[in-house]
DNA sequence: ACATAGTATCTTGCATAACAAAGTACTATC
DNA sequence: GATAGTACTTTGTTATGCAAGATACTATGT
């Protein structure tokens, strides 16, 4: 139990909220959103996001379509589906719950 | 997929970080915290505290002590280690860092 | 004394999922 | 045609969240 591992735990909750967020701005492929998450400063390798993208798949928020790319081999262009829509608006809702909440107990403590 | 297993993902990984932190205000029993943390909306079962609660006593950032009560069974009394603290001091930046990193995520939304 | 209810902690077994590492496959360049 | 770059996929290990049930102590009512 290193403070390391317990960032990447603590990362790991919003990952999914993230991705939908992203996806959400439009059309994106998987190294993108890797960028921009690591960008962001959220950790996460590929062996992480490429399963979790087919789990949001089958779990129909996402669609996606193959298009060629100049350089290199063809994309996943992924997009939410309606349900991935509505789905990411109550991730909204439980983000700023969540982080309420955390700010109540960090509040307690200041006392 | 659904939302609610959703939610429970997210509030998982700030678990620790908010466990500590009720901690560090001074000792407390396990059915304490657990009534602090649902106070707070944050979703949790015996099932998954007391295994935690022995995880970071293992990794040496807690410790505890048997105290008997008038009105049931002794309850173990956690408080933090010299360990504990600074880890938690860790978790303060790592919260910080990362709700900056969610909201930088969200603006780029926005725009 | 015994049963019941309340409080508190612990354990078992299952399912999910994060990750490292290696693999597949396409394109461009030298 | 070999190498490098880009992109997606798979496998095996490990961790851990949780439902459910077990254990155990105290207080109360009969």
């Amino acid at each position: 139990m290193n403070l390391e591992n317990a960032q990447v735990q603590m990362r790991k909750g919003i990952l999914e909220y993230c991705i939908l967020q992203i996806i959400s701005r439009g059309e994106v492929y998987a190294s993108e959103i890797l960028d921009e998450l690591l960008n962001a400063k959220i950790m996460v390798v590929e062996g992480t996001l490429y399963p979790l993208l087919t789990r949001l798949k089958n779990a129909e928020l996402l669609d996606y379509q193959w298009k060629e790319s100049t350089s290199g081999p063809p994309r996943k262009y992924y997009i939410l589906t309606e349900k991935g829509t509505s789905f990411l608006k109550g991730l909204d809702d439980t983000w700023i719950e969540l982080a309420e909440s955390v700010q109540s107990i960090i509040a307690k403590t200041q006392n």
